[in-house]
RNA sequence: GCCCACAUAGCUCAGUCGGUAGAGCACAUCCUUGGUAAGGAUGAGGUCACCGGUUCAAGUCCGGUUGUGGGCUCCA
């Protein structure tokens, strides 16, 4: 069954449950129901609010026509036949995709039961062939996308050609679901929000804020290890800054209200480029000097809509591993593969290993000169070409200031996330006039180039927990080893044991509770503990360790030194 | 922001027809001193998200607010 055959079955499904639905409910208006890349869905316009029990019913009402195998039979008709059909059922909306069919396009009309579409098709041969289907859920969603438009009602369902398909993309969402970093944050005492705080602001819990340290020391060495300078900007900024960058004029709704102090209005920075950009302009800048590469764990505030907030995936206060290149001409191309080169690496120690580029190239409304960007995508292009990317070219999707490359990793269960962004910005360097004295002594416009590896760190956060499941690697727990006494007769021992690691650089703690060992290691398991060491008469009289892991269970008896060096191996090679 | 749903103990959840609030886990105290995924007893813990309404009586019904979830839109 190939991808195509897929589609059909699944557009076909829509239809079908299309047809239910006429069938079960009155005054139906129909929008559209294509195939996904996991399924189908169906936009209604019906008075009658659609709930759980609804979509039974429809899929009940979906098996009874499937089993009746009525064909879908394919009519063509002039532009004013239909127009007619559709203006007689009193369907709006479908009319309303009728206009936006070309001339030159056949009109087609699909008719399965009593449902009857206009529709591009392609279809299966009847309703017999639909494949497994279910319906998942039902949600809202504006016509044609847009919000000034009518809020429709949307059934999402999905189909495969046969039942163990079905099955394995539901186990899929079942995985996806006991990943689920909100899920996760919460059993591992990572992080939260609150009423108080507000939404989308995150609150560090210990465990999470030690993985996010030793995220940050690495991120800082390695930048300082590969060429980057590390800076410190404020938090807020006064508004003639935000109006110089543009922000104001064309960012302001995304931005938290001003505060005003000595009658100047103060913003929340959503960005860190204007305060690096004022940086570089606290100098006269040579030619000599460049290419800068700045960067800074930059903590930005934005307003986002409430209801686009998710987790740590899309939160109001994140803080960005930003960094500015600021180079000649000549640098650009060695720079921008340099980034790319490096961004890989930093994945590869993290345990992504399959990554892919899109390429965004000119939008219709852009700034800068025609050449400037084209030297700037060849630059992009070389870049990707050069490190071995396969990669995807977006026409038009660059930003309105400069073409991008947009890295995406794929997760432990197949996900792609969209991370790494490298973007050129012709925007600012004007704004702010930014210049560099050449060689020939003149002022020169630098190239700058905006670019971060995670994105955010607490999006990244958020990735990596689902990533690992919760079961990070030893260099990045919280807790690396929890030591567990089996009575309290070997406390003395585990306490020195512990304070033996702890002085080695290893964070572990002593389970001292009342509690029996098999309590202990539940526990342990529970909160993902890398190491269980267990200490009971035998182990304090032969000065060895009983050692367990999360995967393998027991691994058997050693001693401290030959621990140490297991535990210390698996830190400095980032072993997952 | 928009549509729909949801909000009960630290966590996961029950709570029927409107009649003074429940379980398991976690926590505290005590007993138990044990060998690789839950030893036992007792106890403490709640303004049922918040504000208002209906009612003799509201966790329960109605309205609003806030927050969360599934989507849509947005992400210069």
């Amino acid at each position: 069954m190939n991808d195509i055959d897929l589609q059909t079955i699944r557009h076909s499904a829509a239809h079908l449950m299309a047809a239910a639905v006429q069938q079960l409910f009155v005054g139906v208006k129909f929008d559209i129901g294509p195939a996904t890349e996991d399924g189908f869905y169906y936009d209604f316009d019906l008075e009658h609010r659609l709930t759980p029990e609804d979509l039974r019913k429809i899929e009940k009402t979906m098996r009874q026509l499937a089993r009746k195998k009525l064909p879908f039979e394919c009519h063509e008709l002039t532009r004013a036949e239909a127009e007619n059909i559709l203006k007689e059922q009193g369907q709006s909306y479908k009319l309303e995709r009728l206009n936006d069919i070309p001339d030159a396009e056949k009109i087609t009309f699909y008719s399965c039961s009593k449902f009857t579409d206009l529709c591009r098709g392609p279809h299966v041969a009847h309703t017999g062939q639909t494949g497994v289907f279910k319906l998942l859920s039902v949600a809202g969603s504006y016509f044609k996308g847009d919000e000034h438009n009518a809020m429709l009602q949307r059934i999402y369902g999905t189909a495969f050609a046969d039942e163990s398909q079905l099955q394995a993309y539901l186990e899929r969402l079942k995985e996806a679901k006991k990943r689920d970093h909100r899920k996760l944050g919460k059993e591992l005492d990572l992080f939260s929000f609150s009423d108080n705080v507000g939404p989308g602001l995150v609150l560090w819990h210990p465990n999470g804020a030690f993985m996010r340290h030793t995220i940050e020391s690495f991120w800082r060495n390695e930048h300082y290890r590969n060429g980057y300078e590390l800076m410190y900007t404020p938090h807020v900024g006064r508004s003639t800054l935000w109006q110089t960058s543009g922000h104001l004029d064309f960012y302001a709704e995304s931005m938290y209200a001003p505060m005003e102090i000595d009658k100047a209005d103060y913003y929340v920075k959503p960005m860190n480029c204007p305060f690096h950009i004022e940086i570089y302009k606290s100098n006269l800048r040579s030619y000599r000097e460049l290419p800068l590469r700045w960067a800074e764990l930059g903590t930005v505030y934005r307003y986002e809509k409430s209801g686009v907030l998710h987790g740590l995936f899309r939160v109001r206060g994140f803080t960005q591993d930003d960094a500015h290149i600021i180079c000649t001409p000549e640098q650009i191309e060695s720079e921008i593969a340099e980034v790319l080169r490096f961004s890989l690496s930093i994945w590869q120690a993290f345990g992504f290993k399959d990554i892919k580029a899109y390429l965004a190239t000119r939008p219709d409304k852009a700034v800068g000169e025609p050449e400037r960007w084209e030297k700037a995508l060849g630059a992009l292009r070389q870049a990707v070409d050069k490190v071995g990317l396969n990669y995807e070219t977006d026409v038009g999707g660059g930003a309105f200031y400069g073409p991008k490359i947009d890295l995406k990793i794929k997760d432990a269960i197949g996900r792609e996330w969209q991370t790494t962004t490298i973007q050129f910005d012709f925007n600012l360097p004007e704004r702010f006039d930014m210049t560099f004295v050449g060689a020939d002594g003149r002022k020169h416009r630098p190239y700058m180039v905006h670019r971060a590896l995670f994105g955010s760190l607490e999006r990244f956060f958020g990735i990596l927990v689902e990533h690992y499941a919760g079961s990070f690697p030893l260099w990045l727990a919280p807790e690396q080893a929890r030591i567990m006494p089996i009575t309290e007769h070997q406390h003395a021992f585990a306490h020195k044991l512990c304070a033996e690691l702890n002085a080695r650089e290893l964070r572990v703690k002593v389970d001292a509770r009342a509690a029996s060992i098999g309590a202990k290691i539940k526990d342990a398991r529970h909160e993902r503990i890398p190491y269980m060491l267990i200490i009971g008469e035998r182990e304090v009289e032969n000065q060895q360790i009983s050692v367990r892991n999360r995967r393998e269970g027991q691994i058997g008896e050693m001693s401290l030194s030959a621990l140490y060096e297991k535990m210390r191996l698996e830190v400095e090679h980032k072993l997952c």
